[in-house]
RNA sequence: GACCUCUUGGUCAAGCGGUUAAGACACCGCCCUUUCACGGCGGUAACACGGGUUCGAGUCCCGUAGAGGUCGCCA
């Protein structure tokens, strides 16, 4: 039988990370089995319905290179993929639970439920609607229907016995069925609650194994029933544990937990968000941890799958980030990395190419190279107190001293290349007395005013160009003789 | 509160009755080096707790604690 999964999601926004890797497992699952990949919109909540939503989860999907194979875009045998374009077809299914007794009409108020609900809570009690209209005759049923009395279908769970399903990587759960309550399976607009769609959508789409996170868990079992009611055979369950901001809450954008799209627009490369969100909650066989995602379509099992929630870390995200932006192709990087070198440096000033290689191994994530350069664009204030290493041997005594001494010889240099400085001043110093880092790691500072920079004295200074490099130094050495 | 589920270092995790309890990120130290980064070497750090079962338990069972989930005409 040829494996069918589904992502499922409903369109309340943007792609968040957790719903990205149910997403991404549910793709690997289908594709380690040459199965197919499906995409369905659920969207029979028509008050939570955010404009553009539906194409942000296309959009996100493309921009994850998660391919499926049917869905509302790219079609399919068992159309329409949206949920509410299949409206009609939910309710005659619910007839057939009516009048096989798995369901009933139900026409309770919100009102009495409420008040129902507020006296549960009141006696510190769970709410458990009371099966109160399945008592009601045919006949009253047909005369209020009639009538054009607002209604919903009420699935009928038995009041004892147990009910339970078998989950692949949870095992048997079972429920006593006295805890279950009479969930609304056709709403009064018509259009089916998740709890009946979702069974209805993946038997009629041939779904043989349906993943979705642990918060459906609890309702399986009632799932399950509604299989049993109509004679089918429910599909294997894969509930995947959430991914947590920290122990105690999931991820979410309220508390300003960035999206995938969010870290896209940061510089993160999809490639390393898919590595790290497939690594996060599932671990593979041997030792190796960078993987493309062609390479996780062969080698992605249920096994390797942890129950536990998994936390979020963004430092380890940074560093599959950094080991991807290393191994990009040069060109590639210096595509992808122009645009915020352009937020801190005016175009054509300095030059990029060799910026950029300086910069490639030193990139975690795009966003932070503005102000990795900015020194470039503008001399930085800075505190004097960082002429001194310890290592380097140096002070701002010496600083000055060596700066003064190697000023008029700088001057001289020509052409401004980085092997000319290199060579022209590796030659100057030991005339000076001074052992190298004390007249290379005053001169790096006097020019660039920070502690650290991508590449030492020379490259700075290339880069700086003559004049600039010039000026620097004697403002430099002005502020140290003050 | 009831029900369901989970619990190995700070984080991700390997482990599927016998291991000196892997590895990665982070952190620290050393080396390389004109800084930082890269790279190399090394280090700190964990089986939630209590009972069983067993010759032997991180691994099996039962409790306790902690955490998460569910208890909607939301999904």
């Amino acid at each position: 039988m040829q494996v069918r999964t589904r992502f499922a999601p409903s369109p309340t926004g943007y792609l968040h990370l957790g719903g990205l890797r149910t997403a991404l497992y549910t793709y690997l699952f289908a594709r380690s089995h040459g199965g197919k990949f499906i995409l369905r919109i659920e969207d029979t909540d028509q008050e939570r319905e955010v404009p553009g939503a539906v194409e942000k989860i296309y959009s996100s999907m493309a921009a994850a290179g998660l391919k499926y194979d049917e869905g509302p875009d790219v079609g399919g045998d068992y159309g329409p993929y949206i949920q509410s374009q299949r409206k009609d077809l939910y309710l005659p299914y619910a007839k057939q639970l009516v009048e096989s007794g798995h369901a009933y009409y139900c026409f309770c108020t919100k009102e009495r439920l409420d008040q129902a609900r507020a006296e549960a809570e009141k006696k510190g009690e769970n709410f458990k609607y009371d099966k109160h209209c399945l008592h009601l005759s045919k006949e009253e049923v047909q005369r209020r229907l009639d009538a054009g009395e607002p209604y919903v279908i009420r699935q009928n769970i038995p009041t004892e016995g147990k009910a339970g399903f078998d989950d692949l990587i949870f095992g048997h759960v079972e429920v006593d069925c006295s805890t279950l309550d009479d969930n609304v399976l056709i709403k009064a607009d018509g259009l089916p609650t998740y709890n009946f769609a979702n069974v209805i959508d993946d038997h009629t789409m041939g779904i043989t194994h349906v993943t979705r996170g642990t918060e459906y868990l609890s309702s399986a079992p009632k799932y399950n029933l509604l299989y049993q009611a109509f004679g089918w055979e429910p599909p294997k369950y894969i509930h995947l544990p959430p991914v947590m901001a920290n122990a105690q809450r999931k991820l979410s954008k309220r508390y300003g937990d960035p999206s995938f799209e969010d870290l896209l627009d940061q510089g993160y490369l999809k490639e390393a968000i898919i590595n790290f969100i497939a690594l996060l909650g599932w671990s593979p066989k041997g030792e190796q941890e960078i993987f493309s995602l062609e390479e996780l379509e062969k080698i992605f099992d249920l096994d390797g799958i942890n129950k536990a929630p998994a936390i979020f870390d963004m430092q380890k995200l940074r560093w599959f980030n950094a080991e991807y932006m290393r191994k990009l192709p040069f060109e590639e990087y210096l595509r992808l990395a122009a645009p915020w070198f352009e937020k801190a440096l005016a175009p054509g000033k300095f030059d990029l190419r060799r910026l950029a290689e300086l910069m490639q191994n030193r990139t975690e994530v795009l966003k932070d190279i503005p102000d990795m350069v900015s020194f470039l664009a503008e001399m930085p204030e800075f505190d004097p107190a960082i002429y001194t290493h310890k290592k380097m041997k140096t002070n701002p005594e010496i600083a000055l001293q060596a700066l003064k001494a190697v000023r008029p010889m700088l001057e001289t240099i020509d052409p401004w290349t980085e092997q000319q400085l290199h060579d022209k001043v590796m030659e100057f110093i030991p005339t000076t007395g001074l052992k190298n880092g004390q007249m290379l790691w005053p001169l790096r500072i006097a020019i660039s005013g920070r502690e650290s920079t991508p590449g030492g004295a020379f490259e700075i200074a290339y880069l700086l160009g003559r004049e600039e490099t010039l000026k620097r130094l004697d403002d430099s050495i002005a502020r140290l003789e003050k």
